[in-house]
DNA sequence: GTATATGCAAAACTTTTGCATCCTT
DNA sequence: AAGGATGCAAAAGTTTTGCATATAC
């Protein structure tokens, strides 16, 4: 459960739609939603709730550093609580299940890629597409 | 200059959106195009190709696998020849410039995570984001 | 001649925005 | 009371599609 504190702490409002939506980042089970995912289970709790707030929110928990922004292929933005543990992802392509991973090594090797190439890296995505254990073993 | 050839070879029928657009994607200066900047470039040279048509010739291309679809961040798709040669990039979030590289052990430790994970890896878009050196040396 | 490709316009889809109203502090 | 947030609808940006016409083989 938020309190209005996890907001006040990154300088927002204490409002309905904030605590609902950072609420649902917070479930566990799932940690990552398309802006349509948070929508429906809105509806579905019956919370009256507006699309255009669930964009809104969204993007100024994003400036917030409480929410990071994915773009897996597919065409729209996935949104995850930042736990500031970085981590990679695994993406079933059958069932949409994403897994998250972490593996120093490469994140050694990227960062003396960019040492190579004198470019300053601020931030990177990795991505590794393909088929889950459970989809693996149900096919 | 493509040829009649180079697509037949992957069961196009030669036309000439396909041939410009093919031209445009083997220039070789530049090696990643956004539609738009393909459509753009069509223009410049005073071809009259339809942006449809641009989306639907990449579309195929892709199918037929000549090109390679990539999703920065930002919202839109960019493609880019498949020359065969695997390679991931770094993206100069001030200038755009895309760079390719190829870094063996990355590539392996992804296929390891993979198999610790039981997944079955296909496919991966590894993105790094950060300021190219010739935008460094700028500001 | 037949199947396929293109052009145009319209639609689909995701995300953002203007503005009046409502809520938080 | 004042600034900021929300709801609604409309707009914006990207990509796809229906359909009539044109083109490749």
């Amino acid at each position: 459960m938020p309190t209005s504190q996890d907001l006040k702490d990154v300088g927002l409002k204490t409002t309905l739609p904030r605590l609902r939506i950072l609420s649902i980042l917070e479930e566990g089970e799932k940690r990552h939603f398309s802006a349509e995912d948070v929508y429906k289970r809105l509806l579905e709790a019956d919370e009256e709730i507006a699309f255009a707030t669930v964009y809104r929110v969204l993007t100024q928990f994003e400036a917030a550093g409480l929410v990071l922004r994915h773009n897996f292929e597919g065409g729209r933005s996935v949104y995850e609580l930042d736990t500031g543990e970085h981590h990679d992802h695994m993406v079933c392509v059958q069932c949409n299940k994403v897994t998250e991973f972490f593996d120093a090594e490469i994140e050694e090797r990227q960062k003396s890629v960019a040492a190579r190439y004198n470019f300053d890296l601020q931030d990177h995505s990795l991505y590794m597409y393909g088929v889950c254990t459970e989809c693996r073993q149900a096919s």
